[in-house]
DNA sequence: ATCAAAATTGATATACTATATCTTTTGATC
DNA sequence: GATCAAAAGATATAGTATATCAATTTTGAT
């Protein structure tokens, strides 16, 4: 069985045990950020999932099927791309509270991360410190992955 | 000299020593932002400088002028927010290279923190685990400032 | 002081991201 | 199959942002 049936018949089996209706609208835009390989935003998903198909995807059912993903934590949205990623931990049975992303300003690949405890907690002392109780379990931090990184001369 | 006053012509001098022109408009866009005591968005700086002025401000000059003063450093753009801040830092002498974010999710409330250098380089030892080479000065991170956390039961 | 070039602003159009709302279709349950 | 709820379709509209060209203002050279 590949790679990308193992995880589909796992995504399948966290649908039905929650009750959730994997739909073929649902599986299309589902199917098109796990094929992804950067972050899309709503409209080419949109794009994508008509590309090649006799279907007419609507853009508002993107959305609406975004965040029913992004509930259920298949997907994340990147707030500072405004563009959205299946979850790296898409087939894993744990939960995984926090995501960190690290997302390349040159070609806007996209990388998960997971950062250390302690430099979250560095981050969160630094909150506290200024009078904010909790920090979101996202963190996006923007860089340039080494491809895109100029040379220097 | 007040504080605003103190602030106002150490911004003219960098103006002035930088070849910048500090005309009406954009003295206008800084005021508000400096005088707001939330982030705003580029739409809501134009209304307030139209408040109780006869004069009409163009959204898109707001633009235009907004990405000179954020080349100047003279304000921030939060990325998770679309809306801009000035700088915690602009009546300094020195350069501040880094800037980090706070972002109250339920008051919009933003804080300009300072991570210690530890901190940032515990994401930037991840980020070049993952292929990148270096990572934006520039970091948002969102949460709950104590006013707007819920109390336990 | 005058004129030409450059910088700034004004005006208009348009693209992109997102939400609201109402209707129709589909699927589950009895 | 009838009934009800969930999902999808359709349309309108709000909010954020960029592109482009024209008009105006400022600068600097003569």
């Amino acid at each position: 069985m590949s790679d990308f049936e193992t995880v589909t018949k796992s995504v399948e089996q966290k649908f039905a045990d929650r009750g959730i209706r994997l739909t073929r609208r649902r599986r299309q835009v589902l199917d098109v950020l796990m094929s992804a390989d950067a972050a899309l935003s709503a409209y080419e998903i949109a794009e994508l999932c008509n590309a090649g198909s006799e279907s007419h995807m609507p853009t508002m059912s993107v959305y609406r099927i975004l965040d029913l993903l992004q509930e259920e934590q298949f997907i994340h949205r990147l707030e500072t791309a405004n563009k959205y990623v299946s979850c790296s931990h898409i087939a894993c049975a744990h939960e995984h509270s926090r995501s960190q992303f690290l997302i390349c300003d040159g070609c806007r690949r996209v990388e998960e991360i997971q950062l250390s405890p302690e430099a979250v907690g560095a981050v969160e002392m630094a909150a506290n410190a200024v009078g904010f109780a909790s920090i979101s379990p996202q963190l996006e931090v923007k860089g340039l992955c080494v491809d895109c990184k100029p040379e220097r001369i």
